[in-house]
DNA sequence: ACCGGTTTAATTATTATACCACTTTCATAT
DNA sequence: ATATGAAAGTGGTATAATAATTAAACCGGT
């Protein structure tokens, strides 16, 4: 007996979505371009307004669109960032699928490998970069927002040299989890976290070009911060056990 | 004059997708649960159904929910998968975010890491399940997607084996992006690609529970597995620069 | 008791229309 | 010149109606 495939019932809107999807990846649309208003595409698709926007929002929601009110406003192409990667990544986490132990485990096994990477590729003008940064962790903070910022600059930059932008995604999504973890768990005294001067190490190996060092000193610092991260994660929740009943 | 802070608007739309998702992440709606109708909601909410379309439809694209048509249908939530990651990675490949040696450096980095951790932590259960895999592997094919589906059976357990979901989401990522290469290159033999029995002295290894002979199988595995997919991608590349024009 | 068809009812999917809200542009008045 | 404000085009929301889908209940013949 033949094996007959189920009939699969695509939703309009869904017809839509590709048919739209397509004709950016297939560069008819670029990036900054505006696509033509709702309702010339329910004209166009002839459809009804309603199935475009669901279309339209699908794409905006999967990062390939910006929606702007306005007389001058209408749905323009946009870049496509890695912040839906780092999303997925969060959304898994905040449903239980990733645990803090696992996170912290692949950032020590995958750190070490990109400032590894960064220490091989690294130039004159990067370099400046890196060292900036690190001047500026140092500096006197405001908030717990912006000494996260600082703190995360430096490994933004290594990621960026690294030249690989698999890994750069992933290194981004490792430092947005690490962002989420810190903002669930919202801690009292942020410094004992990430105390300032932790980086020292890994960013002169990479501006000495050593590969090995870089990669022991990054993996140095993502063992003592997992550490951390986890010892705050355990006290915030006993905290919350003593103190919810 | 008191400083009056403005307005923020918000899309009533994303108001109504942030309650739905804390109601989920709360615990309040769980795996298998069935959400008021459109109807019932646009009343609790005192807003249009189209509102609560849009956002339901949005969490549906997130991989909260599926919708049924019927009767018996409505909005159920549902577990979370690994599908929306591999979707967002497959995104930035098909922008030319990362590129097809990008993935192979990443995969020649991460598998040998998840073949050590599985080796450490196989049980004899799985154990059973990777030596059906492999014998699958060598029985004769239809089509190409029956080969690839068991071409990537024994990537699927050593990652679900390793312990870690980290891994095993980015492993399985891994999976989806290569998939997603091989099905825009279309490979006119697609034996060359991947010989049956590359995984042998893998799945030996792990059988074994010696961790860095398992490292070192897949690691020789990964890259000679990148070395003919990007291959192949030049020789389709040079195919069609010369077909098409 | 089984098995096929048919009806029913609940739900989403789609359409149509109207109006609201936002924001740039530009003419007008001061 | 500058400020004001109307105009126009865009997405956002609301309402109402109809179509399509589908599980389940029902029915009727064998």
């Amino acid at each position: 007996m033949p094996s007959f495939k189920p009939i699969k019932q695509f939703r309009i809107s869904d017809e839509v979505t590709e048919q739209l999807k397509q004709s950016i990846l297939a560069g008819y649309f670029k990036t900054g371009d505006k696509l033509p208003s709702e309702r010339d595409l329910a004209e166009q698709f002839q459809v009804s307004r309603i199935v475009i926007r669901e279309a339209l929002r699908a794409l905006a929601n999967a990062g390939f669109l910006v929606i702007r009110q306005g007389v001058a406003g209408g749905t323009y192409v946009t870049d496509l960032t890695f912040e839906n990667l780092s999303n997925a990544f969060i959304d898994l986490f905040l449903v239980g699928k990733i645990s803090i132990p696992e996170l912290v485990q692949m950032r020590t096994f995958v750190e070490p490998e990109v400032a590894r990477l960064a220490a091989l590729r690294i130039d004159r003008k990067r370099a400046k970069h890196l060292k900036e940064a690190l001047e500026a962790e140092e500096s006197p903070i405001r908030t717990l927002v912006e000494d996260l910022d600082r703190k995360t600059a430096v490994h933004y930059i290594l990621a960026e040299v690294c030249g690989n932008h698999f890994f750069e995604a992933l290194e981004r999504s490792l430092m947005a989890l690490t962002r989420q973890v810190i903002h669930v768990v919202e801690p009292e005294p942020p410094f004992t976290l990430h105390p300032a001067g932790m980086h020292r190490p890994i960013v002169k190996a990479v501006l000495e070009r050593n590969p090995d060092m870089a990669a022991e000193a990054m993996k140095n610092h993502a063992v003592e911060f997992g550490e951390n991260l986890i010892n705050m994660e355990k006290v915030f929740r006993e905290r919350k056990f003593y103190s919810g009943f």
